[in-house]
DNA sequence: TTTTATTTGGAACATTCGTTCCAATATATA
DNA sequence: TATATATTGGAACGAATGTTCCAAATAAAA
């Protein structure tokens, strides 16, 4: 009896991330985000409930394809050095697909959001927890190989490694220069060699 | 004859600077910059123009503190290494004083405004520019005098160093621990050692 | 003290904001 | 096809936005 939806709920979140992600929370109206996802207002208010809830799902939705995509980079191959790269290239090319530069939502709400949203900042803190326990699991597995020296411990390193990518998005964003970034990338892995 | 001005503007620039870090720009209201200022709107709008021009001026004003203080590390000794510490050191001191989280005015307005504010992104590159200018003079005289190994030229490394920089803040903002930073500043320094 | 130029507070403005509401529409089942 | 249920578009709302304007207050100079 009941219509169906008419729409994936998905992609209006992929949309609406698109458009947070440009012009930042407050920077968005309900205007833009009707016009970005085709939706009407009704249905985003009915499915959403208001503007901060839309937000909040694209963010964690955002956040749950970031950290997969992630992940799959880590079985590449039998080194997790090797996967410890691939992670690099992967936010790299990101980065720079990134076309008009609009970031990642999760540094730029955490960058606009953090003092005034905690809601947002819990959201930072555990994906920063969750990739930083995914590259620590990569080093440990590495240093046990011998692939890694153990001079640092994999939880300081995997510290240093988030900060690294996180330091990228944002020299990324105001520079996006493949060999600048492959560079910088280059040294903050060089920690993993000899 | 004239009536003199009844406030010092940096005094203004540096508490409108304090809510726009907080808030955001699209976040901070006319209002709030009215009573964090203590001025009146017409002073506002005679002083600055509008909003635009008093966040442009903040920001402005802001970088050139910033960078006045980060320059004021490299004299603290004759080796140049110690003054990159200095600077690192001087960093996280900033963090970790900022209560409340409210970050850094020209990274928050980076990822808020860069996609959306080509003024804004221009600032950000240029300051960008200057620090690394900054750690590569000193780079480049460590690596002379021997203290620092010349695997990566100057220009390399400064720009990993101004990554690891922007990475604390974005870490600091949302996990302002003295110990993780140091240690994250201890790894990504370590690239000047042996 | 008087004059003069400037600052100041607050009212007022048109927009835009997020949100609510309802009649009209559309679709899957019976 | 008829029915039931969900979606949709658009009008409408009050509140908040950035900005303008002007009379009143103020401080330096005459």
């Amino acid at each position: 009896m009941p219509k169906t939806k008419q729409f994936d709920e998905t992609e209006v979140l992929t949309k609406a991330k698109e458009v947070f992600c440009e012009k930042g929370y407050n920077g968005t109206s309900m205007d833009d985000l009707v016009q970005a996802t085709g939706l009407s207002r009704s249905s985003i208010y009915d499915t959403f409930g208001d503007k901060h809830g839309l937000f909040m799902k694209s963010l964690n939705y955002y956040r749950c394809t970031q950290q997969g995509d992630m992940e799959k980079q880590c079985t590449r191959s039998d080194s997790p050095k090797k996967n410890i790269r691939a992670i690099f290239d992967y936010y790299i090319k990101d980065i720079l697909a990134d076309k008009g530069g609009k970031g990642c939502l999760l540094i730029n709400a955490s960058m606009e959001l953090s003092a005034v949203d905690k809601d947002v900042m819990a959201i930072f803190q555990s994906n920063m927890e969750d990739i930083e326990q995914v590259l620590s699991a990569l080093i440990k597995e590495g240093q046990s190989k011998g692939e890694i020296p153990k001079k640092f411990s994999p939880k300081a390193l995997s510290r240093h490694l988030f900060n690294s990518l996180a330091g990228l998005r944002v020299t990324g964003m105001n520079r996006p220069d493949a060999d600048v970034l492959r560079e910088i990338a280059k040294i903050s892995l060089s920690m993993l060699d000899e």
